[in-house]
DNA sequence: AATGAATGAGAATTCATTCAT
DNA sequence: AATGAATGAATTCTCATTCAT
């Protein structure tokens, strides 16, 4: 296990992972995702120690690429409904552009390889996050409890929102602005 | 005649994989399974003619029990928010006190190997609770969305909800009333 | 074990078997011959102490029924050539009216699962067969040969011709007729 | 780049393959073949993709190996009964001297799992073999037979003989010499 | 550093045989 | 006697990880 010398290969080792982790869950084989990256079965094992680390690694990358989707052009001067918005239409973006990243991540959520540690690294990342909700839902009836819950009950709803425009991608449109009205009401109202 | 095939066999064969997919997801081994039950690795497929029966068994069991547990007591008579809040606590209430249960059901519900057929013995046993989701939700935001995404939302919900309630225990009243008024205005609001 | 009761379930389970080791070969489960019988698993260890034991008495049984094929009109007045054809005629016609019984003999024939003393007992059988074959030989070039060599031959060019024949029907009569000509040329010529 | 595929490996598994075959058939366990070779069990599968391909592979060398047997030093010259015998005796030959292989051949002849494609490719090998034996028999009774039937004949007879050779070798020279006269009658007489 | 052959501990099933009913 | 549920060893094949090249 010598030190890796090329990033490139890293990030296609990761790119890979994600769509055979979509597809196959955290059980996919390391062998298939070293094939889709194009790189030899012992070389994913020179960039990660092990699986669980591979895993763990994927988890902490999309979640920071989610989190980098969510803030920029974050309208600091405006409402908070409007901030709300901003926060919620870039979730839902980010989620739509990338069908298979946020398939990976839910596999990779409720499994149970990622460890207390990589959590507690994707609750650090999404402070930022976190305080705009906060901030949303200072006037609502969940003012008082942690803003990592607001977060979660968004990510919640947000992903539910995105299984039914998926089954009926007629009603897309209506279907999320209903949820975000609904949501809005929930933290705000 | 032989032995009959014992229904405290079945049983315990899905109790057994209740808590080893709980812990393990659905990789858990069936022998594994097997011996939590206290039967020989080759019984399992006596009862289930393999591992995907028993899983789709699983999932459609838990489900219909989560269900019996909603409807009972149902206030018909009360205004929509005393019925909602019947259904909300009799949700919440199940799966505190059958959190394996609920781990199961999730790590079922994203696994692939789910058929739509199962899907569908859900979705039809649920009509019930949808009807009741469906009245909750006339006069809201989510009034002409479908019934099931009312309740896949409050599922949503209530789920994020006990993941948190799990974290702080002590917190697990005022979290769970703040969820419920969040909830209610959010598809009544 | 008790003492088996009707003979009808042991031939039951001999025609079953028949059936089954000439499409599935000799590892056929004993649950599918029990099944095709119409009998419980467990009965056919009532009738065979084991599997081994089904298939020894199956090919004697299969063996006993070509010979008893064989024999009758035998006719012992006419010359060499007149027997020979008639023996070769039952064994074609008996192996083409049975095809699994021929299939499920070979498949018997070459697994290691037929005894020494099952062996003894099939050569006991086909003693008056050999004798004929013996009367047939007087001329040729296999008169110092054992008489069940000649038998043997028999068997085996008619088991070709029948392979052959199977593969192109349409040139049955003649292919059958070249063969005997054949055989009689080997064993007389 | 890593260790190659080592010819080696392959060549000893396809020995010890052909070694339990012939004492199992082809029930025999894939491990048992694997420890025979000398090598792990799940190395079988590097070069074999399952139990079927090697089968199917061991089959056909098997059968080129006789092929190439059988050939070299063909008396092209000389008349048909020479030439017919040169065959024979490379046949008896080859199959004495290799009784593994003969009853593993045999086994695997017999059995389900040798394809359709692995047939031709074996009948297409013997395109020579089977040249010879149509000049042999241009004057025999089975001259207007397909040659691959002539070849089987010979086979047949050939493999009857070896039975009888192994059951009393002391009769070995007798029991071929008057083999081949029968055999040559059959096909030329 | 990179490769992919090699390993052997599982994984899901199967199946001959036993035994409670 | 007959049944078929129960058993657990055996089977084929997979896969994370190591290591010779």
């Amino acid at each position: 296990m010598a030190r890796p010398r090329s990033e490139d290969k890293r990030t296609a080792i990761l790119e890979a992972a994600t769509k055979i982790v979509a597809m196959l869950g955290v059980s996919a084989p390391t062998a298939k995702i070293a094939k889709g990256a194009g790189v030899a079965e012992g070389t994913l094992f020179i960039y990660f120690a092990n699986k669980d680390e591979l895993l763990n690694q994927l988890y902490l990358e999309l979640k920071l690429e989610l989190r980098d989707a969510m803030m920029p052009g974050y309208p600091a001067g405006e409402g908070p409904i409007d901030r709300s918005r901003h926060v919620w239409d870039r979730y839902i973006g980010w989620s739509s552009a990338h069908p298979l990243k946020r398939r990976a991540m839910r596999q990779l959520a409720v499994s149970d390889r990622i460890t207390e540690k990589t959590k507690r690294l994707v609750g650090d990342a999404f402070g930022e996050v976190n305080d705009t909700m906060r901030e949303c839902a200072a006037g609502g009836v969940l003012r008082h409890r942690p803003p990592s819950f607001v977060s979660a009950m968004m990510t919640a709803i947000a992903d539910t929102t995105m299984d039914f425009v998926a089954r009926e991608p007629a009603q897309a449109k209506r279907t999320t602005k209903a949820a975000f009205d609904a949501f809005w009401k929930a933290v705000a109202g």
